[in-house]
This record gives C-alpha cells, sequence and structure tokens, in this order.
DNA sequence: CACTATATTCAACAAGCGTTGAATATACAA
DNA sequence: TTGTATATTCAACGCTTGTTGAATATAGTG
C-alpha cells in the first residue's frame, strides 16, 4: 500500500476507459461509466489525467509508443540486413507488431487493438490521433515497398497500402461479424487466422497492381 | 406548399442527421444539432421519427433498401447469364451498386458511405445494423466465390471476403488519411481510383489464398 | 511524533441532454 | 367557410453530463 496504490488505481482507470472508448468510442462513454468500471470516485480521473479527452489522449497514447517502438525496432532490424527483403517480409514486418502485443499475454491489448480501429476509421479522429504517432511510421514502409517496385506510381503504392491498412483496421475492430457470416467458422478473436492469410493475400495483390518487382 | 412542405423538412432532417452521424457517430450528435442544422424545432424529429435511436434508424435504412435492392439485381444479372463468371466480375459486381450510387449526382451518398463504414466497423452497430440488411446479400457473393473456387476452404473465402470488406469499409469512411500519407496523390474523395485498383490486388489476393481457380 | 505532499472522496454547480404535452399553424376535404 | 387531420413550434420537465473546490485520507520525510 505504498506508490503502488496510486499507480494500481490510475492505470485501473485507463484500463477501463480503453475497454469502453474502444467499444462504444469517445462520445459514447461517461466519466461515470469509467469511474463506476474502475470503482473509484468520479472525480479522480480528472485529478489524474485532466479533461475527458486527455483520459482518451492517454489512452491512446499508452500503448502506442509500445507499439512504435516495437515498429521501429523491426523495420530497423530488417533495412540493417543490407539486403533487401522480400515483399512477404516487408508486410509480415507491417503485422509483426500487433501479432508480438497479442501474444504478449496482457488481455487490454484486444481492447486497444479495438480502439486503434476505432480511431483510423473515425474521419475526426484519424487526423487528430494518427498524424502524430503511427503515421511517422508509414513513411518507412512504404519506402520497403518502394525498393520492391521500383517502377511502380506513388498512387498504386498508397492505394495499394490502403487496402492493407483498412483489411488490418477490420480485424481490428473485431466486430463479430465474420463469426456471423461465417457461421463460426471464422473467429474475430483469431487473429493468427487473420494474420497469415493477410500476408500471401496482400503479396499478390501488391504484384497485381504495382507492376514490375525487383528482381534481386 | 402542399404536402412537399412536410416530406421536404422530414427529409431534410435526414439528411442533416445522416451527414452528422456519419462524422460523429450516434452518440456524438445531439437532437438539437440535427434540428438546428435541418432549421426546425428540435420537437420535429421526435415527432416524425421516434426517438433518437429511431432516426438513426431510418437514416440507415432509407439508403440501405435502395442499395440492396440494385445489389440483388446486379447478382441476378449475372446468374442469369447461365455462364458462370470471371473472378473480377464477381468483384466487380460487389462493388458496382457503391459506384452507381456515388455517381448518381446525389451529394448524399458521400455521407451515407461513411455512416455505412461506421456502422461496418463498430463492434455494437455492426450486429444490431448489418444482420438484417447487408449481411442478407454476402452469402450470394460467398456463393459466386464457391463456383469460382470449387477446392477453397471456407475459412479462406471468408476470411478473403473479409479483407475486402476491411478495405472497402476505410474507403468509404473517407479519413483523408490518404491524402496526408500520399502527399495529396491520392484522394479519400476519389472513388474511382479506390475502385478500379480494389479488383486486380483483391482477385489476386483470391488467387494466392484460395487455391486452384475452376477452369472453364 | 509532526509536517507535507499526494491521492482520493464528497458535494455541488451550471449546462446540456432527450423527450413530451399543449398550443399553434398549415393543408385539405366537405 | 367550417371542420379535421397533419405538421410544426413552444415551453418545460427530469435527468445526466463534465468539471471543480473544499474536505478528507493516505504516504513519505524529518
Amino acid at each position: 500500500m505504498t506508490r503502488k496504490t496510486n499507480a494500481v488505481k490510475s492505470e485501473r482507470i485507463l484500463d477501463v476507459a480503453e475497454e469502453l472508448f474502444a467499444r462504444h468510442g469517445y462520445d459514447g462513454v461517461t466519466m461515470r461509466q469509467i469511474s463506476t468500471g474502475a470503482k473509484v470516485d468520479v472525480a479522480l480521473a480528472n485529478y489524474h489525467f485532466g479533461k475527458k479527452l486527455d483520459v482518451f489522449y492517454a489512452v491512446f497514447n499508452r500503448r502506442a509508443e509500445h507499439l512504435g517502438s516495437t515498429r521501429r525496432q523491426v523495420l530497423q532490424e530488417q533495412f540493417t540486413d543490407g539486403e533487401p527483403q522480400r515483399l512477404e517480409q516487408v508486410i509480415e514486418a507491417f503485422l509483426l507488431p500487433l501479432k508480438l502485443a497479442q501474444e504478449s499475454g496482457d488481455p487490454g491489448w484486444k481492447n486497444y487493438m479495438a480502439l486503434l480501429a476505432y480511431v483510423m476509421t473515425s474521419p475526426v479522429w484519424s487526423r487528430e490521433m494518427m498524424e502524430n504517432t503511427f503515421d511517422k511510421h508509414v513513411g518507412d514502409f512504404i519506402a520497403a515497398l518502394r525498393q520492391i517496385f521500383p517502377t511502380a506510381r506513388d498512387e498504386d503504392l498508397h492505394w495499394c497500402y490502403h487496402y492493407v491498412s483498412g483489411a488490418l483496421a477490420l480485424t481490428l475492430a473485431q466486430t463479430g461479424r465474420i463469426d456471423r457470416l461465417s457461421g463460426g467458422k471464422c473467429l474475430s478473436s483469431d487473429f493468427d487466422a487473420a494474420y497469415d492469410r493477410m500476408i500471401p493475400f496482400m503479396a499478390a495483390g501488391f504484384r497485381a497492381v504495382c507492376g514490375e518487382e525487383r528482381t534481386p
């Protein structure tokens, strides 16, 4: 019962807020829902984080930094290998940080994935929140693709990335729709199934749209 | 100034609600914002449609029915041709109703597309609203794919459809992110660019994942 | 212990929310 | 014109919202 208690309560607020924001969006969640879920007084979230919007930012940034650093790390490892990679490797590197987070055992990541999908697909939040976080690493990813498709047009490269991004977002959202449509044969919660198939699928898509692949 | 006036006002409410819901989500919009935007009293939306939730339903269903009927029509035309289609044709048929709506000249469709993306990617609304509307036609679409890939596993087919669905959702959302990432070379508003590239991209993805294609 | 800083709760505020019943305006039929 | 149904506005309701300042509890320091 030392400083740990404080840390525990403020993080519990973020955990609950994460889950609620992911499911109901920013406006669909009240400070009282958060504080009730975290079993603290309604004023405590304000005390620790400021206004409601700052709680939202705190939730989003907490794991964004971790995700960003591992993504940077993965890309760096691949680049410093000297040898340029195969297309499949680049796509895999893009998905890897999410896969690793999922496998970390922290169940909070599942909620954060849905929150990320919410932010990515929102016209309002996408601009405000992606710009200073995840967008930074996309340039590196595009650059890696550029090496593989030296003659591709920029538009083709970006639209193809957009398709990957969209497929990923819907996966992260875990809406449960694929469970219904497939009669239970596919599960929204089965990220491995989604990731594994994405790599050959998207690689083939890139090759169909982006012209000649560089031959090593 | 006959019955037309009534129709005009109640539809103006739906138009404004459509735009606001698409941008800010259900909870991010108030009845007063809607009524102010439509320049009517706040009580009028309740009078015409019932509770706020019913306004949301009314907005969603208005164009869903139109979209569903043209989708049914497009699929029927292809099926009654007797001859089974090429994969590209099936994907194109899936996208065609949206493309046609876009080209209709009615600017409200742009907002509805974003609303559809919001519903599709929301864990809460996806279940509630897709189930009795768009999900009905997905079975036909999967069946057409099944004909093309007779030996494919159901899981592969559904995950691939999921990728198409996700890429489409992010496109419909028009977040403006691709505009930023591409330095203005791609535009969220350019549905044609998104659709045209999607067809070869997704077709190649299916072929990479779903095994042997039926040879006519 | 006393002192201080931090953490947490308590109580309350002004503003905004969705919704409603009554009042008024408008459209249409007889 | 009068009567009637529909459309629209008006005014207000009870409730919830985010936020805050003061009060209290807890932890760390000397």
